[in-house]
DNA sequence: TCGTTGAATGCACACGTGTGCATTACCATT
DNA sequence: AATGGTAATGCACACGTGTGCATTCAACGA
């Protein structure tokens, strides 16, 4: 008997439920109740062989002696933890922690636990993913940047599911979960139309997203037969970073002489909007909506404030977390055999600027 | 040899590592260069004993058979994992997002992976903490609520350090860091009373929290001399929720009869600020700072923007961020005795509401 | 009374890793 | 040549749990 490495007191078995450095394990549970390891083990699992006695006698034990299971231990057994992957990339864009928040709240409902995992560097991507294999982890979400496709067969092959959310998906053995960025940009269009403003634009960053670039392409679609008739102009507009920054830079930029600038313009995403407005009122002096008429997309918790009163495309954050967490219970479960593309509704949000 | 609970095929030793569900061990890597697993692991980890050559080797076939360690397993064995636990409550309030934003990059540039726990119900605090053992967690921050006194006890007893940040703090065996609540209270009663006016008041959320009970009491402390001289009034006020609404209800309620409503006003926090900003403005009609100023506390992104321009008290998330991650990695490493108290200084950062 | 059945529980293995100690091999010194 | 020392590596145990299979025991029908 080695000893030497943990160094337990008691080892002869004198009371060892009093050593101070001593974890209670299921062993301890099962030799302060007169039964076998399993037993303890099946107790607390809710195993129906046992008997109504022993059960109540072990749970008693069990809390009596403070015991909580080691789940590292049992992820080790299982081959599986009850930790789900978060693949984002910090929390500075306020629509991503929105549904990062409710997706978290969705996770520890059903019983898992969120491990966060920050990637800034876009190459870093697949290690990061694969980081994340080390844990065992239940399954992964995926809410900023591409996997690289060569990390989906590793999950594959460990029954891992990934779920990518408002990403481009070309992943093999994942689901895809989109807003629905088509009908959002018909609908600010549409409403763009409405205004009787004719010089239109879409403000995207520089180089474009997956989500952004949809909305882009069928804002333009939409407006294609005015286009065409000569009724309208529009002119593509690019910021340097998709936040706030980026909008106010661009509007200093592109809405300077207000006589031929854009003035309905379509942001690929209210953060960049929120700039937009704040120089187009504060640096330029216009007037919104009158002098340029602006529509968001997301609609994020300051786009309803009373500074802003953003009109825009609504999804819902809420929505999207329990679409997500559904996909993932579902392939973690073995219903779900192949992949998925879930599309979820959007809806126009009516305020001041458009 | 019972092979029937993991079916794994090729148990005869025939190609094992064709399986298709077989996950490459730390085994594998051994019997593929030829030496024993002990050397694998040593070579991995970087044991100075192992020769310059067959580390080559272990290292090569480890990339070349794509072994990755099982960090589950590891953590068994050595009873800690790299995970480090983080108490929160929802991504709803802006500075405690920016501060885990930087907290989050701070303990993965350490190693360390976070573990996110959301405690919406402040009862539920001990269990939810108590769950974070299960995982074997290295450390753990709360950023959310107070820890009851009996949870500390059993995350001194496995020597996991625990970090209460902006909290009030009780907790045996734990190290407390606040932003300095003292002199920013201070500074905002100075700065307020440069204004000239004369009637005061804090905007509190009902009940108080410890950071927003300092930072109202040292502001009043300062006002006192004023106080008493009559030059001045104080009214405290309360808000129902510690957020943007609340800010907003609060005015529309206090601030309804601007000839005897305060005119200078110190926020708990900048989210409550702005929606008594927005609700000042746009549904009262009153001139900031003219009719009323307005100082903050926090300094978060938003009131950096165009339509806020908030005056406000700054704390940095980033230092913040730094000085928890450093106590942490003191602590796990053994240095670190004797719990400490440390203060972050604060800023004033003059803009337009005051 | 004996064999059969079913419920309740224990035994023993496996999960993949880190590490103390023993062992081997090789070289320098006496 | 014998001895001592050191560098390199292997053996074997431990971490705490879940679970297939064997075992026990009581009840019951023939």
């Amino acid at each position: 008997m080695s000893e030497a490495k943990h160094n337990r007191a008691n080892a002869d078995g004198a009371e060892p439920g009093r050593d101070m450095q001593h974890i209670v394990t299921s062993a301890d549970v099962a030799r302060e109740a007169g039964v076998s390891r399993s037993t303890v083990s099946r107790c607390l699992s809710g195993d129906r062989r046992i008997s109504d006695a022993t059960r109540k006698r072990v749970q008693e034990t069990a809390n009596r002696l403070g015991y909580h299971v080691n789940k590292i231990a049992r992820s080790m057994n299982t081959r599986k933890s009850d930790l789900i992957g978060l693949v984002t990339s910090g929390l500075s864009d306020p629509f991503r922690v929105e549904f990062l928040d409710k997706l978290i709240l969705a996770i520890q409902q059903s019983g898992y636990r969120p491990l966060v995992i920050d990637v800034s560097d876009p190459a870093q991507m697949g290690t990061s993913m694969m980081h994340l294999l080390q844990y065992q982890v239940a399954g992964v979400v995926v809410t900023s940047g591409s996997p690289p496709p060569e990390v989906g067969v590793h999950f594959l092959k460990r029954n891992v599911p990934v779920v990518l959310v408002n990403r481009a998906g070309r992943l093999e053995g994942a689901d895809v979960i989109n807003c629905d960025n088509v009908r959002g940009g018909e609908m600010a269009a549409d409403l763009l139309l409405e205004t009787g403003k004719t010089r239109f634009g879409f403000l995207n960053v520089k180089g474009g997203t997956f989500s952004g670039n949809v909305r882009g392409e069928t804002f333009v679609s939409r407006l294609a037969p005015r286009l065409a008739n000569g009724d309208i102009s529009f002119t593509p507009l690019v910021c340097d970073s998709a936040d706030y920054d980026g909008g106010f830079n661009a509007a200093l930029k592109f809405l300077a002489t207000p006589e031929t600038a854009p003035n309905a313009i379509f942001c690929a995403k209210d953060h960049i909007a929120l700039g937009l407005l704040d120089a187009a009122r504060f640096e330029l002096g216009l007037r919104i909506p009158e002098d340029i008429a602006v529509v968001g997309f997301d609609d994020i918790a300051a786009a309803r404030q009373g500074a802003y009163q953003l009109t825009t495309v609504c999804q819902s954050a809420t929505k999207l977390a329990e679409m997500t967490v559904d996909r993932l219970r579902q392939r973690i479960r073995g219903d779900a055999l192949t992949d998925q593309r879930l599309i979820l509704p959007v809806e126009m949000t009516r305020r001041r600027t458009a």
